[in-house]
DNA sequence: CGCGCGCTCGGG
DNA sequence: CCGAGCGCGCGA
């Protein structure tokens, strides 16, 4: 038998197939073997065996061994490599990685032992115990208990009654040791909560809908409250009663404990969680669970879309807009092509779910691609809080230059006052570097583009990350002649101690990346605010999402602006979203919620729909405009990077890259909408130069995009990377 | 990716 | 003439 191996070397020199002779039968399609490679030994995949090889049989190596007892790799698993690499050129070493857990690799974990002791039989109790000199009470003891629960962990039985005494005992033989495989268990102390199943008209509706359509898609467009969770459930629960798998996908940062808790009261064991909080044994444990069968739903960010599961029954993406579903550094892929893979795949459903869906999803819902659900009220008829604006402007003019309006400032002072918690947010999207007047709200702009100019203090120049044209730094207002126009948010800690001046008797916590540097410190602050612990919850983005604080009734939102006029061309939808989603932070029990909202353009539209919560208005000015001015998903961006350690060789590369590119421009100037060289709008970063191409190709010519990577990549040499993002999340 | 081959350069 | 250094191509 002849086995095509793909070795472990994520490389685009030995990104080929490798055909071995096979002896071992065993050894499938997915099998994880070693094998003879140069003149070392490395592991690799299977991805197909066959009878007769191309290759001259004298110089076949053998197969060395398999290393586990089932292919590692599900057939599917070699299918999805094949469409990744045809789709994001990524060398198939790289791929097979992402199916398997980091800690699989060069057998770093192993599956755990646990060594069990129980009584050696074949001496009496009373024989052992009056062995045992005076004095040694501990090793009676041990052997008493041992004699009445029959066997338990060493490690409890030395915690109870000393290391040496138990040591003693299995030295003189009356004790045996034995050793079993267990299961690390993560998030063990997450109880089991059963909610009460009362299903609404619109999640009956959203039930059917999913159940009922043709389409592999569906979305299911719901505002914060609306009970989408109570949907998945059941949706989950219909493919497991029918025999069949689940994946329930969630954001980065918002696997709580809560939906946890959820699903485990629904189904126990049959959840197996693959996240990077999990430490390498329980990562490899939970996915051997759902390898093996034993397990059959995965929830997890997402890289659980690629989780080992057979027969899927069912892939739910919630929180679809949310960013961290694309990755963003190699291997680059989106989430949702690969869920949208393995559902076709499968023949089963893909269900998205938002209560602010992207511009591209959403899209594709009302062209008549997905299947579009809507679930437009709140499950308990609660309404949604009330969005007031402050407009900043006029603070500054008034000559309030603190970071809070003298309308937060009320309402703050009534929130603590009758013992209502607060949530202060501070939009700190990366750091935007745009200019804004602090006096009529006037944003420098592109004459090109469109797009929010960036200031680089190289240079004292404007610069746009789309185009690359370059501005002189402005001194005054062009249309109010103020000269309050640079602005800079203030950070957390600068906000706490305006806080403490304002309302000395309220408890303030903060949450940002400097206090939360270990993965618990996340949840410690979670939980210390939702036990009341704390007045006023100061925060960034990681404060927005999947938390429930019923005592919430204000969420203030400093500079909403900040991720406005992020250079993104996705910056209007990140705010509205923001918006949407910390707002729902507030007023969610019983008590109604009030948010203040702080901007310098209290006129901006996409401000004015988030207020309102109109997301189908916001969607028609939005698609219209990616529509008019050429961006996604009506256009693709394409940027090539080149990346070297010395300017010359980076240059060069970036010469030899632009050669090619630039021919294969002047044959296609139809597909182009944009074409240009230039050095990326950061020059260095992390110590290295830094050049880019930058391309608008139309959404229908994927033919094109996939010659950018050929003709750009194998440009990639010892002194320079080359490597190509689709669609960047920022362009800095 | 890691190795070895072979070419080249410099020192003696 | 020989040894060290590096670039290139191979690996089944």
């Amino acid at each position: 038998m002849i086995a095509e191996v793909i070795v472990d070397i994520a490389h685009s020199d030995v990104d080929k197939i490798f055909d071995y002779n096979c002896p071992i039968p065993e050894v499938t399609v997915g099998s994880r073997v070693v094998v003879p490679f140069g003149n070392t030994k490395t592991e690799g995949i299977v991805i197909n065996v066959k009878d007769k090889s191309d290759f001259p049989a004298a110089r076949l190596k053998n197969v060395l061994r398999a290393l586990d007892d089932v292919p590692a790799v599900t057939l599917e698993g070699i299918e999805l490599m094949r469409f990744m690499k045809a789709k994001y050129h990524i060398p198939s070493a790289a791929i097979l990685r992402l199916f398997l857990p980091t800690e699989m690799r060069k057998g770093k974990v192993k599956k755990k032992l646990v060594t069990y002791v129980s009584l050696n039989e074949d001496i009496p109790l009373d024989e052992m115990l009056s062995s045992i000199r005076a004095g040694a009470d501990n090793q009676a003891l041990a052997l008493k208990k041992l004699y009445d629960v029959k066997t338990c962990k060493i490690a409890d039985l030395k915690a109870d009654f000393s290391n040496s005494s138990v040591n003693r005992l299995i030295e003189k033989g009356y004790i045996l040791t034995s050793e079993r495989r267990e299961n690390r268990e993560p998030y063990k102390n997450v109880f089991a909560k059963k909610n009460d199943v009362d299903f609404s008209p619109a999640q009956v509706n959203a039930l059917n809908s999913v159940h009922q359509t043709d389409k592999t898609v569906t979305l299911i467009h719901g505002v914060t409250g609306s009970g989408k969770t109570v949907v998945y459930l059941q949706l989950i629960k219909d493919v497991i009663s029918d025999g069949r798998s689940a994946i329930m996908l969630v954001p980065e940062i918002s696997l709580t404990p809560q939906m946890l808790s959820q699903l485990r009261a629904e189904f126990g064991e049959e959840v197996a969680i693959l996240h990077s909080c999990l430490s390498a044994g329980e990562r490899f444990d939970e996915w051997w669970r759902l390898r093996s069968g034993e397990a059959h739903i995965a929830v997890g960010a997402r890289s659980a879309v690629f989780a080992p599961l057979e027969n899927l029954g069912l892939i739910v993406i919630d929180e679809e807009h949310d960013g961290s579903y694309v990755s963003e550094s190699s291997p680059r892929y989106a989430t949702f092509d690969i869920a949208r893979f393995r559902a076709e795949f499968n023949g089963c459903k893909l269900v998205l779910g938002s209560a602010t869906p992207s511009v591209e999803t959403y899209i594709s819902a009302t062209n008549g691609e997905f299947n579009l659900v809507k679930m437009p009220d709140r499950i308990n008829k609660k309404p949604l809080p009330e969005i007031m604006i402050a407009d900043m402007r006029k603070e500054v003019r008034r000559g309030n230059n603190s970071a809070f309006s003298s309308a937060l400032t009320e309402e703050l002072e009534n929130c603590v006052k009758s013992g209502n918690q607060a949530i202060i947010f501070l939009n700190r999207r990366g750091y935007s570097q745009h200019i804004i007047c602090r006096e009529c709200g006037y944003v420098a702009r592109c004459d090109n583009c469109d797009v929010a100019l960036n200031y680089h203090s190289v240079g004292n120049v404007l610069k746009c990350h789309y185009c690359g044209a370059t501005y002189k730094m402005l001194t005054a207002c062009p249309d109010c002649g103020s000269i309050h126009i640079n602005y800079v948010g203030t950070g957390t800690q600068k906000v706490v101690e305006e806080l403490k001046k304002l309302l000395p008797s309220a408890r303030i916590l903060r949450m940002d990346n400097d206090t939360t540097q270990t993965k618990e410190g996340h949840f410690k602050i979670l939980l210390q605010f939702s036990e009341h612990k704390a007045d006023i919850l100061v925060g960034t983005q990681m404060i927005a999402k999947g938390h429930d604080f019923p005592a919430v009734t204000l969420v203030g939102i400093l500079d909403a602006d900040m991720s406005l006029f992020f250079s993104d061309y996705r910056s209007g939808e990140r705010t509205f979203q923001l918006i949407t989603q910390v707002a729902g932070r507030s007023g969610r029990a019983d008590k109604k919620g009030v948010v203040v909202l702080q901007t310098f353009c209290p006129d901006n539209p996409v401000l004015r729909y988030a207020v309102s919560y109109d997301y189908e208005g916001f969607f028609a000015r939005e698609s219209s405009l990616r529509k008019t001015t050429s961006f996604p998903p009506f256009a693709v961006i394409v940027r090539v990077m080149v990346e070297s350690d010395e300017e010359t060789s980076g240059m060069e590369t970036l010469k030899e890259v632009y050669l090619k590119l630039s021919d294969l421009y002047s044959h296609n100037k139809t597909a182009f909408l944009f074409f240009n060289k230039m050095r990326s709008p950061i020059k260095r970063l992390k110590n290295k130069f830094r050049y880019q191409v930058l391309m608008r190709i139309s959404s229908s010519r994927n033919d094109i995009v996939d010659k950018v990577y050929e003709l750009s990549l194998p440009c990639s040499n010892s002194k320079a990377l080359v490597y190509v993002e689709l669609n960047p999340a920022n362009l800095s």
